[in-house]
RNA sequence: GGAGCGGUGGCAGAGCGGUUGAAUGCGCCGGAUUCGAAAUCCGGUUCGGCUUUCGGGUCGACGGGGGUUCGAAUCCCCCCUGCUCCGCCA
């Protein structure tokens, strides 16, 4: 969520900002709202104060009257009764007024809500402007000694790749009709060494963030209550996206929706908490199961486990005090873990500057990193595919967006004594998201008999194995 | 699923219709004491909205939402949530 009041002082901050990202919230109504229910609130306050007044002054009288009503004779008694009730009827039309304006309130307020969550937060002026992914980008390249990136798979190592789809039919890594027998279009069973694999890559990516970069580890729930959906940022705008569980409709008090990723588990730890800035940076890190609807994707990427409904990710987040320039630094960081464990993999990839279209609503800033995943893009006249950059990361910094929705604070307590409550700033990005990672392992790794060497830093993950088939 | 008891400030924990944004303790901040520290003593310390001549003013909030009342943390209703016992399952 934005500062309103930051929106009040500078509207057309927001609006330019919503543009670069291809959103347009109805500003000017919010504005309208805003400025209506101001107004209302300022004349119930100013009733409601002489209504405190009031009963300020009459309420020990009330009293008063009450105790003398007791021990009084009848006479005393109507007269008393009298007074009593003539108080009492002071303030009746007060608080007809203020019950009015509550109601003319309460009216406005629906729809303010609507659009404050839904404007977006404006991305940071050195973020390229553009329409879309087509718009983004690249930024940095690696590939392990050996690789030439002018060159084609077949250049480089001595044969045509076979696909990752190839790959598992060859060594039954993965049973894609079983998992559609079971659970529709976009499921899969893996089996045997691919569900190996997939294991040892999730583990190695969690070990490597706790031991080595400093994160703790974390389960969180991937079935959540909707407030932990919008606090996160992913409602309204996502609500498509998520698996929605009905339960109120068959007698629960509320409804629960599947997490698309762990981001929101880690980031509702501290909903509505008031961190001390001691304890800050806080970085978790967590694997989770995945659920994606991919409404709107019909007919993309139906072949293989690049696009499904169900995965597992390692993410990590990081909540710190409100400093940019640490924000800055979390985000390099966040993506230097990933790098050095692409790297350690020796998988070639690319980093991506995501250009405004690209962004979403929550992020000031994303930066994706793409794997070489040989077997897709199009393919050659012989029928070899020439491969192409397949996204298996995304950094998002978000400022306070998410931590204001959530809010999620802390008290700043330097020297010169403690200042006000401050929301604090998070940033998320990927680890490592499985099974689409095993695309550019299998299809890098394999060798010219189709068999797969398993790379050296899954061997021990993999009880010592080295290849598949 | 049945029965019972709870949810109060950063934390613990009183208050159970009358001025109470809330005793007390811990923590935290400032001061005194001390060569310095610990201990002790004194003072301060909830969060948010609106407004402001930046001194402040004002409203709201005791899990959430409604209701009763001149007046609600306190009474009533619904929901969320925690704990204990019983049942069921593992």
């Amino acid at each position: 969520m934005i500062d309103l009041k930051a929106l009040r002082e500078n509207p057309q901050r927001f609006i330019d900002g919503a543009a670069k990202k291809n959103y347009a919230p109805d500003i000017d109504t919010l504005l309208k709202l805003d400025e209506q229910r101001r107004s209302l609130m300022s004349e119930q306050e100013t009733l409601k104060a002489a209504q405190n007044k009031l009963s300020k002054e009459t309420g020990p009288k009330i009293g008063q009257l009450m105790g003398k009503l007791k021990s009084a004779n009848d006479d005393e008694k109507a007269a008393i009764q009298g007074e009593v009730d003539a108080i009492k009827a002071a303030p009746a039309k007060m608080k007809e007024q203020i019950t009015a304006l509550d109601a003319q309130i309460a009216q406005l307020e629906p729809k303010l809500n609507e659009i404050l969550l839904s404007i977006p937060l404006p991305p940071d002026d050195d973020v390229p402007v553009g329409k879309g992914s087509e718009d983004n980008v690249e930024i940095s390249k690696w590939a392990p000694e050996g690789w030439d990136w002018g060159k084609s798979f077949e250049q480089n190592k001595g044969f045509k790749p076979r696909t990752h789809i190839e790959l598992c039919a060859m060594h039954n890594l993965v049973d894609f009709p079983r998992g559609v027998k079971i659970a529709g279009s976009r499921s899969y069973v893996l089996t045997g060494d691919g569900m190996r694999l997939h294991q040892a890559i999730l583990r190695y990516a969690i070990d490597t963030m706790t031991n080595e970069n400093g994160f703790t580890p974390m389960s969180v729930p991937v079935l959540v209550r909707e407030e932990a959906m919008v606090g996160t940022g992913f409602f309204p705008g996502g609500r498509d996206q998520a698996y929605h569980i009905n339960e109120s409709e068959r007698g629960g008090g509320y409804d629960m929706f599947l997490t698309g990723t762990g981001e929101v588990g880690l980031m509702g730890l501290h909903q509505d908490e008031i961190l001390d800035e001691a304890q800050l940076p806080l970085k978790y890190v967590t694997v989770s199961t995945c659920f994606r609807r991919e409404a709107g994707a019909a007919g993309k990427d139906t072949a293989g486990l690049y696009r499904i409904h169900q995965f597992d990710k390692v993410e990590q987040v990081i909540i710190d005090v409100a400093d940019e320039q640490k924000s800055r630094q979390h985000h390099k960081d966040m993506m230097g873990f990933v790098e050095n464990l692409l790297k350690s993999l020796g998988l070639p990839h690319r980093l991506l500057q995501c250009c405004t279209g690209d962004l979403g609503v929550k992020n000031a800033d994303m930066i994706d990193i793409e794997c070489w995943m040989p077997g897709r893009g199009e393919e050659a006249p012989d029928g070899t595919p020439m491969g192409e950059f397949g996204e298996t990361h995304s950094a998002s910094r978000l400022y306070d967006y998410q931590c204001r929705r959530l809010n999620m604070r802390y008290r700043p307590g330097g020297e010169n004594g403690k200042g006000p409550t401050t929301f604090c700033h998070s940033l998320n990005n990927t680890v490592a998201a499985s099974p689409r990672i095993l695309i550019p392992l299998l299809e890098m790794y394999q060798n010219e008999d189709g068999s797969v060497t398993i790379p050296e830093k899954l061997v021990p993950y993999m009880n010592g194995q080295t290849k598949i088939g």
